[in-house]
Parts: structure tokens; C-alpha cells; sequence
DNA sequence: AAGCCTCACAACCGCAATAAT
DNA sequence: AATTATTGCGGTTGTGAGGCT
């Protein structure tokens, strides 16, 4: 027996929120906060389904996202998680706050990805492109646990006309253990997960754990009663 | 001015993971 | 343990704005 849908189909809308339907959901959230996402467009008496506004929350209602690009600091940060995470976004997004999984991902779609095939660097494997075609070849292959940092030196090149280091809020190593693994290393072996998945228990998981509460604290530091208000970009322009 | 192209970003879809029964 | 419901994630698409020819 398949699923059913995650909500009828009929009767729902779909495209664009209007500036009605934000403020419906953002009263509705303000006042019950986050929970049971199913039942919040019958509560809010919104036409829409759950994971719409989930989702238009998650990624544009939210109070404390940032908006506009991302600068050379948080750029560099989502391009070194990545060599470490993959196309794990919401686990790069959760370190750098007020920034959306789905920001990143189009930021990196738009931007990023472009930028490293023009430096010769696979967006993918975070290596260098001709490297790939056996000419290269310096570093070792063989599943060492320390990791080849190729793609970070890279990198660093990549943007060292801009800030480097020294204005980031953050660093990648700062944020995480050398031992979490590099895309193109070997995950952990399958026994933990079963092996059916292409996502295996990872004991990392732990400490980006702590960063996510931190992140979320931050969060909860800055109060809903902010909402819309003082520092925080408008959500909506219509 | 009109048409085309690119960019930026919002939103949808399908699947996997997890929770509940 | 099996089944069903719900949530979360990543890939992809659609669309409006702005720039260029």
C-alpha cells in the first residue's frame, strides 16, 4: 500500500504566499510557536499544506535569517564544510546562523559551483580537476584517516584577495573535529546503519549536535518579540 | 523598445528518516 | 515487529528582475 499524500490535494494552494497568508502563519506561529506543522494551515486557517508553511517558514518567516548574499567569510565557510559534509545542507546551514539550507544550496548552485570549475576545482570532490585526469597526483589516495587538503588549500587560494582568516567569524576547524570525514573519503563503515542508506551514523553527529543547540540558543537569545522589528531585515516587500 | 539571457531566490516534489500506533 | 503518519532534507523547477544586444 503506498502513502497518502502528505496533504489533500484538493482545495490546497500552491505558489507564492501572499502578504496575508505570511502574516496568518507568523500570527499562528507567535502565538503557539513550532509544533505539529500537519495541523498548523487547519489551525491557522490557512490553504495550505503542511509542509508549505513549514517551509515558508523555515526559509523566509523565520525572524532571524539574514538576508542579501552571503560574504566572503560565510562563502568560504560553506565551501570548506563542504569538503567535510557534502551535500549535507542543513548540517552546513546550521553553522552559519540566519542562513537558510536552501540559501545555500542556490548559493552554491548560482555562485560557488561556477567559481571552483573556473578554478579548475571539482565542486564535487573539492579536487583539482586535472588531478582527476591522473596528471596531478602529488597527494596520496590510499584511505589514510588524515585527510588530503587539497581542496581547502585550494580554497583559501580561491578567495585569498578577500579577508582570508582573520575577520571570520568562524572557522571550519574551529567548528569541527579533523576527524569528521572529507566528501571522497570512506564513511564509516555500514555496520552501524544497516548500510542501506547513503547517509551511515556518524559519530561526529554529537558535536554538530552542540553546534545546532548553539546555534538555536543564539536564537532563542534573540526573542520573537523581535520579529520584523528593529535590526532584523523585513520579511516581506510587496 | 523588444527580445533574449542570466541571475537570484522562492517554492514544489519525492524520498528517507523518525515517531507513533 | 510491522505498519502508518509526520517531519526533514536535498534535488529540481518556476519565475521575476535586471542587464545586454
Amino acid at each position: 500500500m503506498g502513502r497518502k499524500p502528505c496533504c489533500d490535494k484538493l482545495g490546497v494552494k500552491k505558489g507564492p504566499w501572499s502578504a496575508e497568508e505570511d502574516k496568518m502563519l507568523v500570527d499562528f506561529i507567535l502565538t503557539n510557536g513550532q509544533c505539529c506543522w500537519r495541523a498548523v494551515p487547519k489551525l491557522a486557517g490557512l490553504l495550505r499544506c503542511g509542509k508549505s508553511c513549514r517551509l515558508r517558514w523555515t526559509n523566509y518567516l523565520r525572524p532571524d535569517l539574514k538576508r542579501g548574499l552571503l560574504n566572503d567569510d560565510e562563502e568560504q565557510l560553506v565551501i570548506d564544510l563542504h569538503a567535510r559534509l557534502g551535500n549535507r545542507w542543513s548540517k552546513i546551514a546550521a553553522r552559519l546562523p540566519g542562513r537558510t539550507d536552501n540559501e545555500i544550496k542556490n548559493h552554491w548552485n548560482t555562485h560557488i559551483k561556477k567559481k571552483l570549475l573556473k578554478m579548475g576545482i571539482d565542486p564535487l570532490t573539492h579536487e583539482p580537476l586535472n588531478k582527476q585526469l591522473g596528471s596531478l597526483g602529488s597527494a596520496s589516495e590510499s584511505g589514510d584517516d588524515q585527510p588530503p587538503a587539497t581542496g581547502k588549500v585550494a580554497h583559501h587560494t580561491a578567495t585569498e584577495s578577500s579577508s582570508q582568516q582573520s575577520e571570520a567569524p568562524t572557522t571550519v576547524d574551529s567548528l569541527l573535529d579533523d576527524d569528521f570525514p572529507l566528501v571522497g573519503s570512506p564513511w564509516p563503515s555500514s555496520e552501524a546503519d544497516g548500510g542501506s542508506s547513503g547517509m551511515p551514523a556518524w559519530d561526529g553527529e554529537s558535536e554538530a549536535d552542540w553546534l545546532l543547540d548553539y546555534h538555536q540558543l543564539s536564537v532563542l537569545e534573540f526573542g520573537l518579540e523581535n520579529l520584523f522589528g528593529g535590526d532584523v531585515n523585513p520579511p516581506l516587500t510587496y
